[in-house]
DNA sequence: ATCTAATGTCATAAAACTGTAACATAAGTG
DNA sequence: CACTTATGTTACAGTTTTATGACATTAGAT
């Protein structure tokens, strides 16, 4: 699927240069011709990359910078700041605003696409630990938080920890000696059974009203994510 | 007591080399052969101050530095970049990716040593922000006051601080154990229920007839804001 | 010193979670 | 198909975990 950037510049033979490079190279563009559109824009939803102009009648690209990145929903998104020559002694303050690179004024279209796409790269290995997906399914293992479909679901320490030992292993199948040794614990005295029962209440929680059941049974081996 | 540092560097004669001389000068140290192994442990516990390589297997030094200057609770933690002498001309991006200083390879211990005190001694006088806001909730760090929509809300002192440290990573989830280390302070004897008390006092004051319920208990876990 | 607010601990109540067993279904087998 | 085996379902009692309210003690303020 195309990413989407989303280019705040106020200079309006420049905008739509920009914009139609940027979709020949595969992108989808959102046009924002100050720094309220930009915002408005924002609410609307999330590009995969931001495109700032420094100058600009405020907000400008570095306040717009700082306000994205006090916001839990928008902090991890690429930013590219777009700096005139003349401004480039203040790129330290750029990239201190929250920015992740900054390109000086006049550019070629070339260097800015591989920046781009430089950046696409390096944000898209997330180094967050801490986040497990697998399909439309996610859990935040710092918040302690499931969701389906960006709906929350409720599952108890045990469900918990079950689905995080299969999403860490996504296809595998692990027999119930194997989960209850992962999730239980060794060296533990509970019915072999007991993992038919966690898989149900999983199951149950997770495949909310008709959605795709994402737990597979293997006859006679174990269960797997699928 | 002896602050600790966190190494990661991935010449693996040079990472035992700078520990032992670390710990000669007492600090506690944590050893990364790697940017992962790096913030891996950074999710474990946070280091009074980081030193990290700047050439490495992606995440390098300046990634890290860059992720980790985007996060509340790591941004200002002090850090120091090692970069080889060809690397040298380079050092501005060093600095501009947010690291506060570096040293040149080869350097002597000396060096390095008095470089790590000075960076220890500047960024102990930190100043932070005096205003918290989460969802209707603020509280004034300097005034020490809360607020619940405008209202004005009595805490006790240990209630503030629960709450405050709570709002510091509002939706993570904190075990009693982390809360007694924060809020009590390390090393101290008081029962973990004795959270349960307070979280409940805390939950009164601020739950105001009939108002969402902003903490949430994540069974055999521990609290979050929610 | 006296009074008030804050704190830590406990006992008990309430809620949430678990493990089992019994029975129902479905899947393999010859 | 008849039979065997594995898994799905359900209900329930037992256990664990958390909430609550009361109390004694301490710290702070006047």
């Amino acid at each position: 699927m195309s990413k989407s950037i989303l280019i705040a510049e106020d200079d309006t033979s420049l905008l739509p240069l920009l914009a139609y490079n940027l979709k020949n190279n595969g992108f989808k563009v959102i046009q924002a011709k100050n720094g309220e559109e930009a915002l408005l824009a924002l609410k609307e939803n999330l590009p995969d990359l931001l495109l700032l102009d420094w100058m600009m009648p405020s907000p400008n690209g570095i306040e717009i910078c700082k306000i994205l990145r006090q916001k839990k929903e928008t902090k991890n998104i690429p930013i590219i700041m777009l700096t005139a020559k003349s401004e480039e002694d203040n790129k330290i303050v750029g990239l201190e605003s929250g920015a992740d690179d900054y390109i000086i004024k006049p550019f070629s279209t070339t260097e800015l696409i591989a920046r781009i796409k430089a950046l696409l790269r390096r944000s898209y290995s997330t180094f967050d630990v801490d986040i497990l997906e697998y399909k439309n399914l996610k859990i935040n293992l710092k918040e302690y938080r499931t969701y389906r479909n960006d709906r929350t679901i409720h599952l108890g320490p045990k469900e918990f920890k079950l689905l995080k030992y299969l999403m860490e292993n996504p296809g595998r199948v692990f027999s119930r000696e194997q989960l209850l040794n992962a999730v239980w614990g060794h060296g533990i005295f509970v019915e072999l059974r007991t993992v038919d029962t966690h898989i149900r209440r999983l199951r149950k929680s997770i495949n909310l009203k008709g959605e795709h059941n994402l737990i597979r049974t293997v006859r006679s081996a174990g269960y797997s994510l699928d």
